[in-house]
DNA sequence: TGTACATCAGTGAACGCGCGTTCACTGATGTAC
DNA sequence: TGTACATCAGTGAACGCGCGTTCACTGATGTAC
C-alpha cells in the first residue's frame, strides 16, 4: 500500500488530473466519484483522504482544467514561430481542438454549466476570464486592446461551442471558418481605419 | 379528474413549457422528472402517460425552448420601432436577458451541454442555429451577410454566457458592453470600407 | 331525466440503481530499541 | 541486523437518498339505453 507524503501527493495529482479531463468530457453534474476514482486506480473511499467533498473537488479541477486548457492552447498557438492574434486563432479554433474537448478549454467546454453554478466556482472561471482578456490583448496592437480581446473571447469561446453542437461536419466547420477569418478582417479593418 | 383529449392536451402543454423553462435553469442533466410533474400540478407516475422516457422528453422541451427563447428576442428587439441589428443587440445582450435565462435564449442557456450530447439533441439545435444565422443575416447588409451573421452569433452567444459566468457585476457588464460595441462598430467598418 | 357501464388521465406504492458520504478495518511502511 | 510497534493511505461494506421507470389502482367524465 505504501504511505509517504510523495506517495499520497502523487495519488491526489492522478485524481485532480483525471478530474481535470473527466470535468471537460461529462461537464459539473456528469463527474461521478466512483469513476474519478476508478480511473485514478483506487477505490471511492479513499477519495475523502484526498478532498472534503465532491464540492471542493470541482472547484480545485475546475482551477486545474482552467490552467492546463490555457497551456495547451499556449503550447499549440506557438509551434511554428511567433506568437500571434492568427496562431493563437489557428490553434484555437482548429478541428483538433474541436474534437477534444478534454484537454482543451475549459471555458468552452463548461462555460454554461458554471454560469449555473454557485457563486464560488463561478469566481474560479471569473478570475481566468480576466487573465484570458490580457493574454488577447497582448497579441494585438489596438488603441482599445482589452476591449476587442474581450469581444475576440466572447467570439471563439461561442465558436468552438457551438461547433461541437453541430451535428453536420460541414456547417461544423464553417462555424470555425467564419469566427477566424471575422475576427481577423475586423482586427485588420481597425489597423487600417486608424492609419 | 377529468379526461377529455383536450384536458390531457392542456396537462402535457403544462409540462412541456415547465420543462423548457427548468431545462434553462438547470441545464439538460438538472431536469427531474418528480420536480417537473409537480410544478406542472401532477404526480410523478403520470409522466409516461405524456413522454415516451426522459430523453424523449427532453428532445421535445429543447425544441419549445429554442422557439420560445427565440420569439421572446424577436419581440424584445422590435418593441420600439423597426427590427435591426442595432435592436436585436441591445435586446439579446441586456442585463434582463443575462438575469433570466428561464425565459431567454436555450443556445446560450445549454449549448456546453448539448455539446456533450446524443447526437439527437445536438441535431436539434443545429437546425436551431442554421435558422439563427438567417435571421441575423437579414439584419445586416452585408455582401458577405452569412458568414458576419454566424460570428456574430458566436460572439453574442459567448458573450452573453460569460456574463452569466461573470460573477463580478462591473466585468458582467463590460462582458456584454464590449461585444455589443465590436459587433456594431465592425459592421459599420465593413460597410464604409466596402464605399 | 335517470341509471349502468366503459374509458382513461392521473395516482402513488414499489422496483432496481447509482450516487455522495461514512467508517471500521487492513496491511505496507517508517521508527524505536 | 532483527524484532515490536505506531502510523496512516487506501479498502470495501454500509448508510440514506433521489433518480427514472413500472404498474395495479381510482374515480371523474362521456356514452348508451
Amino acid at each position: 500500500m505504501g504511505h509517504s507524503q510523495a506517495e499520497k501527493a502523487r495519488s491526489r495529482e492522478r485524481i485532480l488530473n483525471a478530474a481535470a479531463l473527466q470535468l471537460r468530457e461529462l461537464g459539473l453534474a456528469g463527474i461521478s466519484i466512483g469513476e474519478l476514482m476508478k480511473s485514478a486506480r483506487l477505490t471511492h473511499g479513499g477519495f475523502y483522504g484526498h478532498f472534503e467533498s465532491r464540492d471542493d473537488l470541482i472547484a480545485q479541477a475546475l482551477d486545474r482544467a482552467l490552467a492546463e486548457g490555457d497551456a495547451s492552447a499556449i503550447r499549440a498557438g506557438s509551434v511554428k514561430g511567433p506568437r500571434t492574434l492568427k496562431s493563437f486563432l489557428n490553434a484555437y479554433l482548429s478541428k483538433a481542438h474541436r474534437d477534444d474537448p478534454t484537454t482543451g478549454c475549459a471555458v468552452a467546454a463548461l462555460a454554461s454549466d458554471v454560469a449555473r453554478a454557485d457563486p464560488r466556482t463561478r469566481d474560479i472561471m471569473t478570475a481566468y476570464l480576466e487573465k484570458s482578456f490580457d493574454n488577447i490583448a497582448a497579441l494585438i496592437e489596438d488603441e482599445d486592446a482589452t476591449e476587442l480581446a474581450i469581444s475576440v473571447m466572447c467570439t471563439i469561446v461561442g465558436a468552438l461551442t457551438l461547433s461541437r453542437v453541430a451535428s453536420d461536419k460541414e456547417a461544423s466547420k464553417r462555424i470555425l471558418l467564419a469566427a477566424r477569418r471575422s475576427i481577423l478582417d475586423y482586427a485588420e479593418l481597425r489597423r487600417t481605419s486608424r492609419a
